[in-house]
DNA sequence: GTAGATCTAG
DNA sequence: CTAGATCTAC
């Protein structure tokens, strides 16, 4: 089973990128972000034309995740508070930024993670209490999967977990993305047991699934990897492969990210 | 000797389809419209590399026209002043409307006519109003090029002079373009003694130059012959093709506008 | 640097 | 319907 992330920057605008990739990268579930688009103008057509199944929760100008499945899904929820109910969630799913369903037997919960402007903003306030509630969504999804729960966590996290992940990592204390607090409450989430299968498979650095549009970022590669695919243990152990897919990054108006696709060794 | 004129829409967001379009039709001048663009930022070099001389005047967003010649051209001039001077054009040269240049003893007139937004607006009448001073002009032209002048006045003309140059003539008493007060100045201008060469070879309607951009008009042919070349009697006998070419509206992200070639039996 | 919203112009 | 300007967001 194939599954990739691609925070595509306005499905709208990059259609033909995201058809083209699927084409040539048959993965079984393509997680994407920042549709930009509200459910009623989301390009349907393209993708049920060609046999996928389109699972959505966007809106109008910002945010916005969906599932594209070669196969249907099951489970399908949109946003934290069908898990945790509005008491817990409050206005955080005014922005849609979370969908999850369920693909023989396995979870896939596709998110795009405040970006947080700058370090001490209100935005980065909310970015903070987003991955908290993102931390009791997890656990709720663990506790009712079963005590060996098959949960892949992927998406745009807007967070590089460790330097490594960071072109130049000189004054990341200070920076959007690296800061202490955001790389603690990621943390804080992972230690229900995920882990990042892309370190499975390498450990160097100079690997990034981000480039900023801005003064010649992806040409001199000075990305960031920060979107990732978190796995529980039952299927960790099971991943056989993560790549990132620079191609699509190189194509005329791309997308700022490119995607990232992990293998796992499950029969379909 | 060939001449055409072409409103781009924009010169930046149409410059490979006028570049390509050049290159498979090798026109000694190109007149351009509606190149929406300061002269600081026109895209020279694209044009220069192949050889291309320019000659722009431009504004900011709106309006601007330039001469793209194969060979360089003589007595440039832009505008209304340089030749009817200051107190008789007045604040009319704001607007980047007119450029004028000798190639070969021919002095090509490229024009963006205003569109006058609603038959009586304001706009309206500023049109009305424009063309009088190009009445004036063009007839200062003619007396200093002698008493055989060779003179073309091409461009977008936001008029269409007869029915037949009309899709649907119904109604159009009532619309830009095809007013009566419009028709009416537009001749005014041509009794100095200039000829649509386009109607030396073809009488019959169904030839347009633009298409509207909504409601696929295109598509539909619903389209209005407002681009046009103008001669002078000299000029006009020696006239053996005028043609719109209507392959750069099919592009993708066309111009509204197809150029229009004529063709002068003149040795160059 | 790119995308969307809103505005103006055509 | 398309393009540019200005604004916001990333």
């Amino acid at each position: 089973m194939k599954i990739a992330t691609w925070n595509v920057n306005s499905i709208r605008t990059r259609l033909e990128h995201v058809l083209n990739w699927l084409q040539a990268n048959p993965v079984d579930v393509l997680c994407v972000q920042e549709t930009k688009v509200i459910d009623a103008d989301f390009p349907r057509s393209p993708f049920t034309d060609l046999g996928y199944h389109l699972y959505i929760s966007g809106q109008k100008s910002y945010n916005g995740v969906a599932l594209i499945s070669r196969t249907p899904l099951e489970d399908i929820t949109a946003g934290f508070t069908p898990i945790l109910g509005e008491s817990l969630v409050g206005e955080l799913d005014a922005q849609k930024r979370v969908i999850t369903g369920v693909l023989d037997g396995i979870r896939i919960v596709n998110l795009y993670v405040p970006n947080g402007s700058e370090v001490g903003s209100e935005k980065y306030v909310y970015k903070l209490r987003w991955l908290q509630v993102l931390r009791e969504y997890l656990a709720a999804l663990c506790l009712k999967d079963s005590s060996q729960p098959k949960i892949l966590v992927c998406g745009d996290f807007n967070i590089a977990l460790e330097d490594r992940d960071i072109h130049n990592p000189k004054g990341r204390e200070k920076h959007i993305m690296a800061s202490d607090h955001e790389r603690a409450a990621l943390q804080t989430v992972l230690e229900l047991g995920f882990a990042d299968v892309f370190r499975k498979f390498t450990e160097d650095g100079g690997h990034f699934s981000w480039w900023d549009y801005r003064s010649g970022s992806f040409q001199r590669n000075s990305g960031w990897r920060i979107d990732h695919h978190y796995l529980t243990p039952a299927l960790y152990e099971r991943a056989i492969a993560c790549t990132i897919d620079v191609a699509p990054r190189q194509l005329e108006k791309p997308s700022d990210h490119a995607p990232v696709t992990v293998e796992l060794e499950v029969a379909l």
